[in-house]
DNA sequence: GCTTAGGGTTGG
């Protein structure tokens, strides 16, 4: 046991840095950075989207080292390509189209030139369209033959791969994130073929000569003119999520308008959900870069057209103006917050509310059509077309709520919740279209529902049993298919303001709530994950050289490798403590919880209760303690073979105490093991009870492994009695306190649930055995939760982690396919002030 | 390859 806890503390092949620098820290500064830009475009190179670098010489410009380069053939629509980079040769560079005033389009074909030498030609050359004052840019500092490196930019599918047989995926780049590198030879090489361009290492000699940051134009909604391709504001007064149309794409369909008090229909085509508009609610803001006005019925629709990108922005007056961008790369301005502002402003005073409210569960009445924010905590299947998602909001609805009771292994989560939290769970159906959409969904997601419908009486549901047919006054909800009303489904960011709010209802309810999370975990964990504990898989340590992934690869690889990610914890379970702690047993590898104190005292008490006399193994002497309050006399057992190494009271048996005065007397005495009289004959304790106590730590035997019986600690004289010394002598099978959470980790392509487990210890720096005995040891695993996860934090208030997990298929019968995954390797190092901030 | 949808007074 020592062994295996010294080798996970000295495992030292260590990849965690806490970077000081969340999100909401970072959106500030990018912002910021923009209007840098803008600022500071006449003096310095650092902040042009196109940037020269010689190779191999001095100071340069240099690639940032956050981004990593993704090969060409890998590329394609589900790729997230934050922080990664594209390399090639500039193979065609085509004419600088200018589409409006001050908006310009360009394309260009980049090939990849040192991959793999049986890559096909398709594979490696793209076509990669600049947008907007890039495009200028683009046209005026680099050469067909120069080799460029490309950053910020967004995938689509390539229209013409049948025609150009190039990549079926296309770059785009607008806005403030892209950025392009451009790198020549260095200028000593006179052998150059292509003209020399000259450069000194001084930034002031670059080769582009940066225009100011785009500048857009905008139309209002009564100055459209068929045909034009236009930019707009506007504020959603109707919307539909996306829905799959006939074609090829999603279809978004919203209404927009403006202080002109025309009303636009608007029709978004985009294969990729994830560059529709991030709608929430009627009244939101809506910038959209390139949609072309037609005429359908006699009047003017938008609908987008290439270099299309949409910014939401939340509507309510007084907020923070924060984009909710829809493509990875966008501009943001102070011309811009003062158009969502002018908005927001004139809707204040419009009759543009919803006519459709969101509201609290407890504010729904019956019959009514409301939207809801809501946490899911578990989805059961009903049939093909229904599904059930078990919600709540932390509110209580002033009607009783229907209650649903779905067999346990046709639901995802939890089955059964506490009473308490079961009456403020609503039970929502999801019909038809709506059930595909849910099966994406995930619990502890948090939700808004658009359109739900409450309804009185269970008569009529889906799945449901007799014996409730007499809640017919209960309230369900019912998600109606089909998409009319703006109905379906939304997963909304955990930082968004409705959900922080949420969020401080639910954790009040929450820290009230504790021992039944323990059967939740129990239910969610069905499978301890033994299976990385035994030998044959610590081989799977990670190295150096196991490049950074992101989650949604991690998700995609087959199981048995290593994955370096990087991370946000979005949430963990146990929230408490004392419940991640677990005692496992390395021979059956099975793991049970820490009993608590209330059931140790009883089995103290009941050891208590059996007075008969009782005869001791002839190595024993036995003496008595007389306590004074209550009166009673202890017995004590020592051993006559320690009291011959005058080592006697090392080991202290003791019988008649309660819990309380063994812990007391453990305070004293190295080692205090509880007995009792049975039959006749002196006994250890069930072992669900310590069968040892060493100063403030209680030592557990497994019951299944065990042989337990009292006899005799043969110790030398200069020989430390330790605990598992005590347990080989009874014939006791050692639990090791162990650390077991389940982790919630995001980044920006998905999220994942993963174990800390084996390497828990490593991980906080502490081991479980001390967790589960000391203060400081507890406080320190706290801390780190905390840090890593601030409670009531929003998305950006999490650093982002450098994290090792290995992925494994269970070896479980019952669930042959399941892949788990655990952070191995991984310990968290305190933030330090001196820690630069990356680029 | 150049479409797809184009809100509409609401079930289980």
């Amino acid at each position: 046991m020592y062994e295996e806890q010294r080798s996970l503390t000295l495992s030292h092949s260590v990849h965690v840095t806490l970077q000081t620098r969340g999100c909401r820290q970072e959106k500030h500064e990018s912002n910021l950075s923009i209007r840098n830009q803008a600022r500071e475009t006449s003096c310095s190179c650092d902040v042009m989207p196109v940037r020269v670098m010689s190779e191999g010489a001095g100071p340069n410009v240099q690639v940032p080292a956050h981004l990593t380069r993704i090969p060409v053939s890998l590329i394609s629509i589900s790729t997230d390509c934050s922080d990664r980079t594209v390399k090639g040769r500039v193979v065609h560079k085509g004419p600088l189209v200018s589409q409006a005033s001050d908006d310009f389009i360009m394309k260009t074909v980049v090939q990849e030139e040192d991959t793999e030498p049986n890559s096909s030609s398709q594979n490696v050359s793209i076509n990669v369209f600049l947008l907007g004052a890039l495009a200028k840019d683009f046209s005026q500092a680099v050469n067909q033959g120069d080799v460029v490196v490309f950053s910020g930019f967004t995938v689509g599918k390539s229209p013409t791969v049948n025609k150009d047989k190039l990549h079926h995926c296309n770059l785009q780049l607008s806005g403030g994130d892209a950025f392009i590198y451009v790198s020549r030879p260095p200028p000593a090489d006179p052998r150059s073929p292509r003209p020399a361009v000259k450069r000194s290492s001084a930034p002031s000699t670059e080769v582009s000569r940066m225009n100011k940051a785009q500048k857009y134009s905008y139309s209002r909604l009564d100055e459209l003119k068929v045909g034009a391709v236009v930019n707009v504001f506007g504020v959603v007064i109707f919307f539909k999520q996306p829905f799959k149309s006939r074609g090829t794409d999603f279809c978004s369909s919203l209404k927009i308008t403006d202080q002109s008090n025309q009303k636009i229909g608007c029709t978004i085509f985009c294969e990729n959900l994830d560059n529709h508009p991030k709608i929430f609610q009627i009244g939101d803001i809506i910038r959209m870069h390139r949609v072309k006005a037609q005429l359908y019925n006699d009047s003017i629709t938008l609908v987008n057209t290439f270099g299309f990108s949409v910014v939401m922005f939340d509507g309510v007056q007084g907020g923070a103006v924060e984009p909710r961008a829809s493509s990875r790369s966008f501009s943001f301005d102070q011309e811009d917050r003062r158009v969502v502002e002018e908005l927001r402003a004139w809707a204040a005073g419009q009759a543009l509310l919803p006519p459709v409210p969101t509201m609290p569960l407890s504010a729904i009445q019956p019959n009514a059509y409301f939207d809801l924010t809501c946490q899911l905590l578990a989805k059961a299947f009903i049939s093909s077309s229904c599904t059930l998602l078990r919600v709540w909001d932390g509110t209580r609805c002033a009607h009783p709520l229907l209650k649903v009771t779905a067999s346990p292994n046709l639901t995802e989560g939890p089955s059964s919740f506490s009473a308490e939290r079961e009456s403020l769970i609503a039970n929502v159906f999801v019909y038809d279209n709506h059930v595909e959409f849910a099966k994406q969904l995930k619990p502890g997601d948090f939700l808004r529902i658009y359109n739900l419908r409450a309804i009185l009486g269970s008569s009529t549901l889906p799945g449901l049993t007799n014996s409730q047919s007499e809640e017919v006054n209960h309230l369900a909800l019912h998600l109606h298919g089909g998409i009319e009303f703006g109905r379906g489904i939304r997963i909304l960011p955990d930082d968004c303001a409705d959900v922080q709010e949420m969020k401080r209802v639910i954790d009040t309810f929450q820290q009230d709530e504790d021992e039944l999370n323990d059967s939740m975990l129990l239910e969610v964990w069905s499978t301890p994950p033994e299976v990385l504990g035994t030998n044959q898989s610590r081989h799977r340590r990670c190295g150096d050289d196991v490049q950074t992934e992101t989650l949604s690869e991690v998700k995609q690889s087959d199981p048995g490798r290593v994955h370096h990610v990087r991370v946000q914890l979005r949430s963990y379970e146990p929230r408490r403590l004392h419940q991640a702690l677990k005692l496992y047993c390395s021979k059956c590898s099975t793991m049970q919880e820490v009993p608590d104190d209330e059931l140790l005292a009883g089995l103290f008490s009941e050891a208590c209760r059996d007075s008969e006399p009782c005869t001791p193994p002839p190595w024993m002497l036995s003496g008595q303690v007389d306590l004074a309050s209550p009166p009673r006399a202890l017995s004590v057992h020592l051993s006559s073979h320690l009291l011959y190494e005058s080592k006697a009271t090392e080991l202290i048996f003791i019988k008649g105490s309660t819990l309380g005065e063994t812990c007391r007397l453990a305070a004293g005495y190295q080692n205090i093991v509880p007995v009792m009289s049975s039959g006749g004959h002196l006994t250890l304790l069930d072992l669900t009870a310590p069968f040892l106590f060493r100063g403030r730590k209680r030592y557990y035997g497994c019951k299944r492994c065990s042989e337990a019986a009292l006899r005799d600690v043969c110790a030398e004289k200069d020989e430390q009695i330790d605990e598992k010394m005590v347990a080989d002598a009874l014939g006791v099978q050692l639990l090791r306190f162990v650390l077991l959470m389940k982790l919630e980790l995001q980044d920006a392509t998905d999220t994942l649930d993963v174990f800390l487990w084996r390497d828990a210890e490593l991980f906080f720096g502490v081991s479980a055995e001390e967790a589960a005995a000391n203060q400081e040891a507890q406080n320190i695993v706290c801390q780190t939760m905390n840090s890593l996860c601030p409670p009531g934090g929003s998305a950006g208030e999490r650093p982002w982690l450098d994290v090792c997990l290995a992925a494994y298929r269970l070896d479980d019968t019952e669930e042959p396919n399941r892949t788990c995954y655990q952070i191995c390797d991984t310990a968290v190092t305190k933030p330090s002030r001196s820690e630069p901030n990356p680029a």
